[in-house]
DNA sequence: TCCTGTCTTCAGAAATTTCTGAACGTTCGC
DNA sequence: GCGAACGTTCAGAAATTTCTGAAGACAGGA
């Protein structure tokens, strides 16, 4: 047993920094238990029992997560349970839909651009809306640029 | 008053979207009412005034968006109240600030991955740890690449 | 020193979010 | 079909966050 502590707290000190980062606990505790496991899968069941928390609230947690693209459902065959792993590119996937919100905010700061005249307010949302402009441009770009640099390996 | 109404209804609604980015509701329409106004800068009582809240709510907001790195305080002579101003390079610095719980993400990951043995779990953490540690090395050449193209302007 | 205007703090009210657990569907083997 | 195993939904409880307003702190002028 004293390998697994250490891997229950780095688990559950996972969960909480994301927490801090601004994501639901539940959703968080979930994606740390898909990180730690030794499985290839999980179902949820498992993540009740690992949890310690209601088939319900690991229901909307999972829903949850899959959502933000982080895990999948997969067939396992002779199991009548849902399966669900870490996909392959969840980390990118998570980035690229943070910035679906990038995206609100350009279109909202574009309004307030075609709502004001020119003067001071218009000066800074125009500024406002250059820098989430450029952010959204660029972060497909940053992805790309991670795969590759991925894919390369340590090598030139 | 016709010109008065798309300007508040534009500010009020780029506040929402930032609530829903995950800005706290006050800080949000704080950020937007320094968007918004032709003024210079404002005093905590202009800001009761515009966002129809209490002393106290204000205080608690300014607080928080100065923390972010959006405004700052000025000094107006002649005048014994607070002045506050939108700082120039807000966005950037918000980008930048942002970016801090990226690294506090990046810590808690690094941890597990020392206290897992190699196997899947230690795949996981060990691409996760990769692509956050590749974000926070972009970050400020992002940022940097921001500012030579603006520097530079409309022209080559 | 005292007074006035301005800002901050903080306890509690109000609103919102989060979790649970029981009831209800669904699917599969028999 | 029928029953058992799983998963989902949703109303309400619990916890947390957010806002207020009253009390107090502080600075400057008289």
């Amino acid at each position: 047993m004293t390998g697994e502590t250490p891997r229950r707290e780095a688990a559950e000190q996972l969960a909480l920094t994301l927490v801090g980062a601004g994501m639901q606990r539940m959703a968080a505790r979930t994606i740390a238990a898909f990180l730690f496991t030794e499985q290839e899968s999980l179902t949820a069941g498992d993540l009740a029992d690992e949890l310690g928390v209601s088939a319900g609230s690991v229901s909307g947690a999972v829903k949850m997560v899959a959502q933000m693209g982080l895990i999948e459902r997969i067939y396992v065959a002779g199991s009548r349970r849902e399966h669900f792993r870490m996909r392959d590119n969840a980390w990118t996937t998570l980035y690229s839909r943070q910035h679906s919100v990038v995206d609100d905010v350009l279109n909202a700061v574009q309004k307030g651009v075609e709502a004001v005249e020119p003067g001071l307010a218009h000066e800074r949302l125009t500024y406002m809306r250059d820098f989430y402009a450029f952010l959204l441009n660029e972060a497909p770009m940053l992805v790309e640029r991670f795969e590759q640099q991925r894919r390369g390996g340590s090598r030139p």
